[in-house]
DNA sequence: CTGTTTGTTCTATAAGTTATAGAACAAACA
DNA sequence: TGTTTGTTCTATAACTTATAGAACAAACAG
């Protein structure tokens, strides 16, 4: 997995580390059961606090996408979307959706755009080929 | 225009503000050359401070999306999607829909929800009846 | 057992953001 | 003329972000 960080987006960093693993599990770059690097050592790389990654690392759990434990480290967890998650998930694409449209994008083309998007995501995640 | 702010949420008042302005936008609900309320009109009505919705039109503005002078107040402008636009709007989509996959919804369904949204807005926004 | 690594937790601080506030100005208008 | 409006300026309190140092307990390698 290739991680980068931007000092000098506007985006905080513990953000843009929280989105990029989020983009590598629906890539399937991550899988169940991949671990993730110490805090630490990912702080490290990047010349970052550890701090900063442990917040990102702390979001991550806290949607159920990875589990912390002392011996194994960081985890990513096979997670079934419970109930409270896309009521408010499609709140927010409600949001996103409408800047496009309101922009002049075609709701055809917002579309096609979401619809490669998704593309991306399954050409390294079968859905039906375990 | 129904407009309403959620001043325990942790999404910013003026946020809020522009979000919703965006949605009414793609809606149809705000059309080309629909006023908005004055800055103060819309603060005293909600409790807030003007300065917060100056910030919001200030943000709409910066986006294309409204006009504002002395003479007409804030008024919607029709926008044509320009270049730099799409791309990083695009980035932001693969954020939320890399979210939606990486808990566990199936990409189909969330195509779905993208479609069902984007017609909603189609539906007092026709295309092709003017 | 010893030393190291790891996640976890605490306090602390500097810089930036958010929301509010007061004041003032110029353009438009009744 | 007086009012409304967008615009601009300074200021402040509360919160967020990023960094920092310190310490602890669980797990593990040697």
């Amino acid at each position: 997995m290739i991680l980068n960080v931007d000092l000098a987006s506007e985006v905080p960093i513990y953000q843009q580390l929280r989105d990029q693993i989020v983009e590598a599990i629906a890539d399937g770059v991550l899988a169940e059961g991949s671990p993730l690097p110490a805090t630490r050592t990912l702080a490290a790389d990047f010349g970052i606090n550890f701090h900063t990654v442990n917040k990102a690392y702390d979001l991550l759990r806290q949607e159920g996408l990875i589990r912390l434990n002392r011996k194994s480290g960081a985890v990513v967890t096979q997670t079934v979307a419970d109930p409270p998650f896309p009521a408010e998930w499609t709140a927010r694409a409600r949001t996103l959706l409408a800047e496009a449209v309101a922009r002049g994008l075609p709701a055809d083309e917002v579309l096609t755009i979401c619809r490669s998007i998704l593309d991306s995501f399954d050409a390294r995640k079968p859905e039906g080929t375990p």
